[in-house]
DNA sequence: GCTGCATGATGAG
DNA sequence: TCATCCTGCAGCA
């Protein structure tokens, strides 16, 4: 599923492959077909993420009003974006879940007859496809999202209004970076409820997944089902800083790898090179991380701690999968 | 072919 | 706390 990173990434897609353009958009599916009436032929300005939240900016003026409006897509659990393009712009790929399909060209026919071979021509939608934007170089489709609607600027304000500090945003989305993390700790710091939940919560920080809970949680060794107001500030304050470091990298790269080096390789010890890297995600090459080295804890429920060797504990709460260390994290 | 799951969020009870 | 919505795919038969 998407958390935060991912939605960040396909904002910056949208804007390379769309912004300055005036585009089609349409809803082969029909689930969208009063708001891609509206926003039919408009320019698109830019894209930009809050969390997960996903927003799409149209200029006022021609098909549109005197206001300017913004779309709003939230991939929930399912939802997915596919782009494909003539190959004029660098992106073609799709991202979202339940899988992603980097690097698949579906609708692209080669390039390698050059210029000379016609005009390009998208490929028919696949799949329930609620919103289609489409324009000279390249199209973008969405299918299974939780929310896609048309709002003025004041409703997009109000959604952002609701939403906590965003690590991946600059300054978190607050007036600098320490006002954000002070926001986030002293929010967690007011209630009782546990510091697990507490970071699914997007009003408390805005952009962590079940992912990110879990691997930030034992990075910092905080036992997820501590109540809030009982983990101490600075425990809270790295784990911000933590999330920062490792939310932005996962936007970078497309993929979230917690782990240190000397926590992987769990046959060959490391050595060489490999051995001083500092940074968790990729250095540059996302597959240089196998993806069952990954994750400390995610979905490794049973499998032995990489840090201490104790099995990995499952616990079902507020109706998602927790997965934590019962001996690193307390 | 069918079933169950998944990196989410919401609304009712 | 539960049911529900959105969709695609892995894992089965």
């Amino acid at each position: 599923m998407p958390e935060g990173h991912t939605v960040h990434r396909l904002a910056r897609t949208l804007t390379e492959l769309f912004s300055g353009e005036r585009v089609r958009v349409s809803s082969p599916q029909g689930r969208f077909a009063a708001g891609a009436a509206v926003l039919d032929g408009a320019m698109l300005v830019t894209a930009e993420a809050w969390g997960k939240q996903l927003f799409v900016g149209f200029t006022a003026g021609d098909p549109l009003g005197s206001e300017s409006r913004w779309l709003r897509v939230h991939l929930g659990l399912y939802g997915a974006w596919t782009f494909a393009g003539d190959g004029s712009a660098d992106v073609v790929h799709a991202i979202g879940a339940p899988r992603r399909r980097i690097g698949e060209r579906d609708s692209s026919p080669p390039a390698s007859d050059g210029p000379s071979s016609g005009p390009w021509v998208p490929a028919a939608p696949r799949g329930a496809v609620r919103l289609r934007l489409l324009a000279a170089h390249a199209v973008a489709d969405l299918t299974g999202p939780t929310a896609c609607e048309v709002l003025t600027p004041q409703e997009k304000a109000a959604v952002e209004a609701r939403l906590g500090p965003d690590p991946i945003r600059p300054d978190g989305g607050r007036r600098s970076q320490d006002a954000a993390r002070d926001a986030f700790v002293s929010r967690v710091r007011r209630s009782r409820v546990t510091v697990g939940q507490q970071l699914m919560d997007q009003a408390v920080i805005a952009g962590v997944g079940n992912i990110y809970r879990a691997e930030a949680l034992f990075r910092a060794r905080v036992d997820p089902l501590r109540p809030g107001r009982e983990v101490p500030a600075d425990a809270l304050a790295g784990t911000w800083d933590d999330l920062v470091v490792l939310m932005r990298d996962g936007a970078t790269t497309g993929r979230i790898v917690t782990t240190r080096p000397e926590h992987r390789g769990g046959g060959a010890p490391t050595h060489g090179e490999g051995r001083r890297r500092t940074r968790q995600n990729t250095d540059g090459d996302p597959a240089a991380v196998p993806a069952d080295e990954a994750f400390y804890v995610y979905h490794r429920d049973g499998s032995p701690c990489r840090v201490c060797g104790a099995p990995v504990l499952l616990e079902g709460l507020a109706g998602r999968n927790l997965f934590w260390c019962g001996t690193c994290q307390v």
